[in-house]
This record gives structure tokens, sequence and C-alpha cells, in this order.
DNA sequence: ATAAAGCCGAGTGAAACGGTAGGGTTTAAC
DNA sequence: GTTAAACCCTACCGTTTCACTCGGCTTTAT
């Protein structure tokens, strides 16, 4: 019941794209410096987040990443969905659903659907727009406190 | 983001013991072909929980295992952490909580709090009594159809 | 005495995790 | 029109976890 770092990797990176919305192309190398993530690494990522359609891109020199929507439009699930394949936590719940041919007998499935539908709850509420808006006023807040 | 089988093999297990409550001990061997999973594998789970004090045994000829306390005084969060060790998504959430030297600025952090409370709060109100009561439910539903 | 039960540690094949390496190809800028 | 900065892609690799299996030991009702 663990989410891997491609999850946390993946929202960070694409925060550190909302951040800069509307103001051109994000280098990979100045993602992965700002974040602290191998950059090689974070290729991988992006490139889940670009077949997901999350993220355009502008190849050759002064290129980079680009959110393909307005950050508030895109939610937390579908950036989970598109780097860890699935948020679903068992593969017999979710919309995709093959429940396994003892589902109407298994004790543990009715825990198991509702523990889902509150964790999409969440995920499909929560927007990138809200956990960037969070991010710069906690930065801003710690650069306050640095001063004084 | 997936449960392991050990929780939901776990859950089952603690679930056919819930349903048995008061009968004496249930032997390995009964709750294995019961709910179809390898007798060697449910042994090492069945030793999780039982180091975990969530079930006793008596051994000897006719021995086996029971719940230790009443099925609904026990929370599935309580069967989930002795199985997987945690339920923590992510490391730096959670009580015990080791937030790593960015936590303050990690912007995924917020969302991981809140999907964290919420994925507790399921785990902790939903207790085997309420599983139990579901499942022998959903069994005599089925045996009457059966028979109609 | 013996057979049925739990107790225990070790091993194992496959998959996923968390990267790394090294080559492409595209394109702005000089 | 060359060059260097950027994305694109495939492959590999060490480590850990998963989901088991195996074999032997100890306890105890009958």
């Amino acid at each position: 019941m663990k989410f891997s770092t491609k999850g946390t990797y993946g929202l960070r990176a694409v925060v550190e794209l909302a951040a800069r919305y509307g103001e051109g192309p994000v280098s990979l190398a100045a993602v992965a410096t700002e974040q602290g993530i191998s950059e090689a690494y974070l290729e991988q990522l992006m490139r889940s987040l670009k077949n997901a359609g999350l993220v355009k891109t502008t190849r050759g020199k002064s290129g980079g990443y680009l959110l393909s929507k307005a950050p508030e439009k895109i939610s937390v699930g579908e950036v989970l969905r598109a780097l860890e394949g699935s948020t679903d936590i068992v593969d017999c719940v979710g919309s995709g659903a093959n429940p396994c041919e003892n589902a109407c007998t298994c004790s543990a499935r009715p825990l198991f659907l509702k523990l889902q539908s509150r964790i999409n709850a969440v995920l499909d509420e929560t927007t990138i727009g809200e956990l960037t808006e969070d991010h710069i006023e906690q930065k801003k807040r710690i650069e306050h406190a640095r001063l004084s």
C-alpha cells in the first residue's frame, strides 16, 4: 500500500511546471535540479506524462516541457494514473474492474470498494492548481521567516 | 499503490475466524481450504497476526487459531497493519512519521496527508465484525438463489 | 505411542523499483 | 551550416519485495 517514487516525483515535477505555466517551455534540467531528482529518471516520468497527454514538449535548443492544460484543470488523479498505471488499490475494484471469480463471496471486497471510492474522491477533487498554490504560499512563508 | 495479497488473504482469514468466533480453535487447514489459500503461505500470515496479538493459538492435536477479541472490537486497520507493517501510503506521513528534510517544501505532501487521513478514517471505522456480517449475509443470498 | 496440529527458518523464481548509460534526432542561435 | 542545447528512445542492472514452498521441530489430545 505504498506510493512509488514515480508518483511523488511526477507530482512535484508537474507542480513545478504549473508554477511556471504561461512562461514558455521549461527544460528537464531545470525541473530536475529545482526538485533534486535525477535527470535521466525524471525523463522517463515525463514521457509517461506526455503519452498521457498531460504535458506537451518543444524540441531543439531552448525547448522543454509545458502543461497541456491549465493547472486547475488537471486533477492529481490524472497525473498519478499516468505515472503509476492505475490508482486502484486492488485489481478487482475500480472502473476497469475484472472482479475475480469469487468476487461475490470475497469478504474483503466491500472494504476495498469503500476505500477505493474515498481515495478516488480525494484524487479527483484535488487539482494541481491547488497543490501549486499551497506550494508557492509555503515557499513565501519560508523566505519571510529566513529574512526576519 | 496496490495492496499485496497478504492484506487480502489475511483479512479473509480473520473473517473466517470471526464467523466461527466462540466455537473453539479453527485449524489452519480448515481456513486455508475454505478460503482457497495455500496452507504454508497462510501460516506465515497467521504468524504475523499472532505476533500482533490479534489471534491466539492452541497447539497439539485439535488445536488451532482463535481471535483474541470479539470481531466487532477488531478494526481492519489493525489487521492490515499487522500484515503489511504499516498502512502509510508514503513513509513521510502518518504517526510514526520521519518527514524528509524537504517536507515543508514538498508540493505533494499536503495531498498525501489528506489522502492518508481519509484512508485511516475508513480503516479505523470498519471492523471485522461488519465485514463478517456482510459476508454471511452474502453467502445466504447465494444459497437462496441457488435453490430457487 | 502416535498422529494431528502449530512453530520456525531458510530458500526461490519472478516481478517491480529506482535508477543509469548511451545512443539517437530536432532545432534555435551564432 | 555548424554547433550545442534540448528532447527521444531502448536497454540494462543491482536491489528489494512478492508470493510462495520446503523441511524439520515441538506440543498435545487420544
